[in-house]
DNA sequence: GCCGTTTTCGGCCCGACTGTTTTCAGTCG
């Protein structure tokens, strides 16, 4: 995908331009057309063959020429240009926590600083200490970002903050003064790779009531290091049982809860919008409340802030400034899927592959979850490692859940396969024995670093098998660990639609795949989503609301979610492509 | 650089914390 690419370009020619201290609009138009290249789920060059590209706000003469050129050279001049006007490492010190563009500017022209390598020595020489603007502390705090970098990526797994938000929501219950409790962020909006963890608490009035849950909060035993620490904000890295996690606690009254809750759930450009709505009708919104001169107009209630702008509630997996705004404005928001609505989960392992238990178990785990079905779906012969199943042992398999469904009440379990996608597109296991299961989903567990036109083309062939209704984890990514497939996502999406094929939200915070950009581009196309745990356990189960979120992020309505309808019109779904 | 139902020029989102300051700039979100 070119966009991600073209993206980073336009991000790099905004970093280089703070850095030699050009204007800070219009460093910020480039940042824009950063963000919105990289969000746009469709190839930036069909946009550009059809001329859409030029419509979209905030992409303009300038930026159209140089993704233009882009897209037929493979390079922009003006950021080769502007690369030449900095050393070639002189950028990865903006990565650094604590250094922004001045600092950068700075040690770079006053001590000749262009690499992370230089900046650690000038550090140790004791130099930097003596530049004006920085002292020992700011020293000791770039030490410390250097260090941060150096043992992390930046950024976390959704079900790693959740884990760090937990400990301190229950820490901070437990403080008397504490009234309410809000996450926010990230991490709130549910977005596949959460920074830091925002966490809001509404307290009473006194600056001591709301100094003593930030003391509270940088005194707890599970804080491994205090960032920051004032009367209304404290920032600490602490340690849960996964990974060092960076919360930023923010004490604020009552009565600005929810503008506050607004503000620090962001996103950043969704405010940005807003806050441009507000100017426009008179108004200043900020984390305090929306204010009309003096008077504040709504604060308490963060339903009220839209409601006051003219907009109608826009949920916290929507703010992206993504089309949520506009939708708002002319009552055309998606009533997203909820939790509440999923019937069952379709992709689930057992103990014949590499799950942890065996199929009654995990039913019965689905039945006290509230599911009216699971599909069974194990791993076939080619996943080796994943015990995967032979032909036999499925068409055993096949028999015992049969047998299972007349003894169990309250739950039908489909018997279903994670079948593997062959390198040429066929699959493990012979369309006969495909025909005797409910569910077919397919998979591609190897070969994932092959050319785009090869992972898209067996993608494609393995849609045209008339038993699969279903591609797991189509893209392949694991967050932080993995890149995705370099698939044709538009291709394939136009294929599934054609060949009446759903894709899999993988609902594991390691994989979130489909993702959500790519989820709403499936809903645009026609084509139907199911939304799978790939559970190999009963706790795994619990994953399901990751996959919600991500398919809500993606703009998914009930209606777009296969696994929200009965047990019976399932039936009749996969019926509908073996009879065509 | 982008944009326009008051504008084709003149605007462009807002505040807390820190550290280096003698009243504020830089960074972050």
């Amino acid at each position: 995908m070119k966009n991600a690419v073209l993206s980073e370009l336009f991000d790099e020619m905004a970093d280089v331009m703070e850095i030699l201290g050009e204007d800070r609009f219009r460093i910020n138009s480039y940042r824009k057309v950063a963000r919105i290249i990289g969000d746009m789920p469709t190839d930036v060059e069909t946009l550009l063959a059809t001329g859409q590209l030029a419509k979209i706000p905030g992409i303009g003469k300038s930026s159209l020429a140089k993704i233009e050129e882009f897209v037929k050279t493979g390079t922009i001049t003006a950021h080769r240009e502007l690369l030449k006007k900095i050393p070639p490492r002189l950028l990865e010190l903006l990565t650094i926590p604590g250094m922004g563009p001045k600092g950068v500017k700075a040690v770079y022209e006053k001590l000749n600083v262009t690499s992370i390598a230089k900046l650690k020595s000038v550090i140790k020489s004791g130099s930097l200490a003596t530049l004006p603007g920085f002292g020992d502390k700011k020293a000791a705090a770039i030490t410390r970002g250097i260090e941060f970098l150096e043992k992390s990526t930046g950024r976390i797994r959704l079900d790693q903050a959740l884990e760090a938000a937990e400990m301190v929501t229950y820490l901070l219950r437990e403080l008397s003064g504490t009234q309410r409790i809000q996450t926010a962020g990230s991490l709130r909006r549910r977005a596949e790779t959460i920074g830091d963890v925002d966490i809001l608490v509404a307290a009473g009035k006194s600056k001591r009531a709301s100094e003593r849950i930030i003391e509270g909060f940088t005194n707890a035993e599970f804080v491994e290091e205090v960032l920051a620490s004032g009367s209304t904000k404290g920032s600490a890295i602490i340690q849960t049982e996964s990974s060092p996690v960076q919360v930023d606690v923010r004490v604020v009254p009552r009565e600005s809860f929810g503008a506050a809750a607004q503000y620090f759930t962001g996103s950043k450009e969704h405010n940005v919008r807003l806050r441009e709505i507000a100017i426009k009708a008179n108004l200043k919104l900020n984390e305090y409340g929306l204010f009309k001169a003096e008077r504040k107009v709504a604060g308490p209630v963060e339903e009220e802030i839209y409601q006051k702008l003219g907009l109608d509630y826009i949920e916290p997996l929507l703010r992206e400034d993504r089309g949520e705004v506009e939708a708002a404005k002319t009552n055309s928001l998606p009533e997203l899927i909820r939790f509440g609505d999923i019937k069952g989960d379709f992709h689930v392992h057992t103990n014949a592959s590499d799950g942890n238990c065996d199929i009654s178990e995990i039913a019965r785990a689905a039945k006290e979850i509230g599911y009216k079905y699971i599909c069974i779906t194990d791993h076939s012969r080619s996943s080796a490692i994943a015990n995967g199943l032979s032909a036999e042992r499925l068409a055993q398999q096949i028999k015992q859940i049969r047998k299972l469904n007349e003894t169990l009440k309250g739950i039908t379990i489909f018997a279903g396969t994670e079948v593997d996608i062959h390198a040429d597109g066929s699959l493990d296991f012979d369309d006969k024995l495909l025909a005797e299961l409910d569910f077919v989903i397919a998979a591609i567990h190897s070969g994932l670093a092959s050319s785009r036109e090869k992972v898209t083309t067996r993608t494609l062939k393995a849609m045209d098998n008339p038993y699969v209704n279903c591609i797991a984890h189509p893209t392949g990514r694991l967050i932080g660990q993995r890149e995705a497939m370099d698939l044709d996502i538009a291709a394939v999406i136009k294929h599934a639609a054609q060949t009446h094929t759903a894709f899999e939200v993988n609902a594991n915070p390691w994989r979130l795949d489909l993702k959500d950009t790519h989820c709403r581009m499936a809903i645009e196309a026609g084509v139907k989503l199911a939304i799978g745990t790939d559970a190999h356990s009963v706790a795994g189960l619990g994953l399901m609301g990751f996959g919600v979120a991500t398919a809500g992020r993606g703009w998914a309505t009930k209606a777009d979610v296969l696994n929200t309808l009965s047990a019976a019109k399932i039936k009749s779904w996969v019926k509908s492509k073996r009879t065509k």
